[in-house]
DNA sequence: CGACTATATGATCAGCAACGCATATTTGTC
DNA sequence: GACAAATATGCGTTGCTGATCATATAGTCG
C-alpha cells in the first residue's frame, strides 16, 4: 500500500463516516454547540446504545471531540472548517434534489403518503 | 418518512457514493476531463466489471454523467461545484493527516524510493 | 453475416456494518 | 458501601455492499 492509496483510503473512509443517516443527524445536532450523549439521544430519537456507538466511530475517526464533565460526556465537532464544507455539500445536494424534483413540495402537500412511499433507496 | 428524513437520507447516500476507494479513484481520474470506461480501467487498475459497476452507481446517484460515442461510453462529473467541494474536503483531510503524523515528511526523506513514488499524475 | 471490441448486468458469495440486548464501567448521591 | 444515572462495549443477528464469474447487449469492421 503506497502513500497515494493510503490517502485515497483516508478520504473514502472520511466520507464513509458521513454516509450514515444517524451520523448525519448527530452532526446536525451538535454542529452549533456541544451536547451530551443524552441530549443527542433525545433529539434524534435513536437508542442510547446506537448513539453511543456512532459517537465512538465519529470520535475515533477524528470527526468529533469529547469532553468529560462529571457523569456526562460532551461531544463537539473537531474541525469547524470541515463542518462548513459539509454544510456546503449538504446545501448543494438539497439544491440538486430540488432541481431533480421540482414538484416535490407540491406532491408532498397533495399526497403525503404516496410521496413518502415514493422512494425507498437511492443507491 | 417525513421530508427531513428524506433529505438526511439523500445526504448520507451522497456521501456513501464517495465512501469507496475505487470510486474516489474514478472521481480523481475524470474530474478534469471525461474519459471512456477503458481509459478509467487502465488508469486505476481495477477490473472492467468492477469499474463499470461503480460507474453505474455514480451515474444513477447523479454524481456522473455519460455520453455514448459509437462503441465507447464517456463519463464525466455531473456538477463542477460539487467537484470543487469534494476537492476542498480532500485537501482538508490531507492537512489533518499531516497534522496527525508530523513525522511523515521526515520519514519520506529517509526513504527516497517511497518519496519518489509520491506524487505522480497520469501523463 | 461473423468475428471482435466495449460496456453492462444477473447470480453468487464473503465481509462488514448497524442494530438490539444485556452488561460493564464510571461517577454522583445518599 | 449501596444504589442510581450516564455512557460504553461484547455478542449475536441481520441486511447491505463490493468483488468475481459468466454472460448479455450493442457497436464496429471486414
Amino acid at each position: 500500500m503506497d502513500e497515494r492509496s493510503h490517502a485515497i483510503d483516508a478520504v473514502a473512509s472520511y466520507f464513509g463516516v458521513l454516509s450514515e443517516p444517524t451520523r448525519i443527524r448527530i452532526m446536525h445536532s451538535i454542529c452549533e454547540e456541544e451536547k451530551t450523549v443524552s441530549q443527542i439521544v433525545d433529539e434524534i430519537g435513536a437508542s442510547q446504545t446506537n448513539v453511543s456507538r456512532h459517537l465512538g466511530i465519529m470520535h475515533r475517526s477524528g470527526v468529533l471531540e469529547r469532553r468529560k464533565d462529571g457523569n456526562q460526556v460532551y461531544y463537539r465537532t473537531a474541525d469547524p472548517a470541515m463542518v462548513d464544507l459539509c454544510r456546503s455539500v449538504c446545501k448543494r445536494i438539497s439544491e440538486r434534489m430540488d432541481e431533480k424534483m421540482p414538484l416535490r413540495r407540491e406532491l408532498l402537500k397533495l399526497m403525503p403518503e404516496a410521496a413518502s412511499r415514493r422512494k425507498q433507496r437511492a443507491p
